[in-house]
DNA sequence: GCTCTTCTTGACGTTTACGTCAACGTAAAT
DNA sequence: ATTTACGTTGACGTAAACGTCAAGAAGAGC
């Protein structure tokens, strides 16, 4: 019973995982998981008909979540998947890679407009806090 | 009739913009752009029935088209534009600096993913540029 | 044996962010 | 006067990314 209790918490070091297990571990929901497989973004194993996660599958799916923070769309996502484990024909290859590069240029923009953003708003706090009736409140608290 | 050519340059520093220039300048549609003012986004002039857009309101286009790149909805973006304008009581205006600081925490995050996405990505890249197949196909180019 | 929990597979609903007509107004060009 | 170009307001359609049931399988504990 206390090894229940330990299994609940599955160690992030386990050799395998449940579904639950990596979707409170991720924070997503196991319709998400179930629903990223359908779109071919993981292939876990089956115990029965139940889905057993390997860690790779978990690096994966962690790999798919940062893809999707960083504005990445399934679609997108799976492409890069497809890239990672590409052993087709090198003329393939290079075409994947040029893809590959195109993305990694994108984020450099992306990465560029979210500094200006931050830029932006920062400068919004700075002023926010210069106003005479804040700096009345900060010296009154 | 050269003027007329002209006009549809539009020049960027104009005193103000048609729909269709604006549409011109960010690459969206007017669509799009009668979309984010019936959202609240935008609120431009009217001249009769038409829209007629200012600098300022070409600005925050610009402002909301770089929101949504760094991956705001469009819902979050309407926030933020209402946090600038907002001169409302201090007690408000504390809150609001709070929703601020947690966007450019949130940013900042995102930038450490795309950081990562990019590192990931382009140590790919060195990996595939030292497959043997590939170094032959440099060397024969 | 029964219940409880966790898992499964559909099927359908929902939100966001627009696209796509349709039908019309208006002003300039021919 | 009429085409042409650009603008307008609805109304409806759509793709992505899940959420939300419904109904059932399958093992664990009492």
């Amino acid at each position: 019973m206390s090894a229940a209790l330990l299994s609940k918490i599955s160690p992030a070091d386990a050799a395998s995982f449940t579904i639950a297990d990596l979707a409170r571990e991720f924070d997503v929901t196991a319709r998400t998981i179930r629903f990223y497989e359908s779109e071919g973004l993981l292939s876990p194993e089956r115990e029965g008909q139940n889905r057993i996660y390997s860690k790779r599958d978990r690096a994966r799916l962690g790999w798919i979540l940062r893809g999707k923070r960083v504005g990445f769309s399934l679609a997108e996502i799976r492409e890069l998947l497809d890239i990672y484990k590409s052993g087709g024909p090198a003329k393939q290859r290079v075409a994947l890679v040029g893809k590959c590069r195109e993305r990694v240029d994108a984020l450099k923009r992306q990465r560029m407009d979210i500094d200006d953003t931050i830029a932006d708003l920062q400068a919004f706090l700075h002023a926010v806090e210069e106003m005479p009736d804040l700096k009345e409140k900060a010296a009154n608290a």
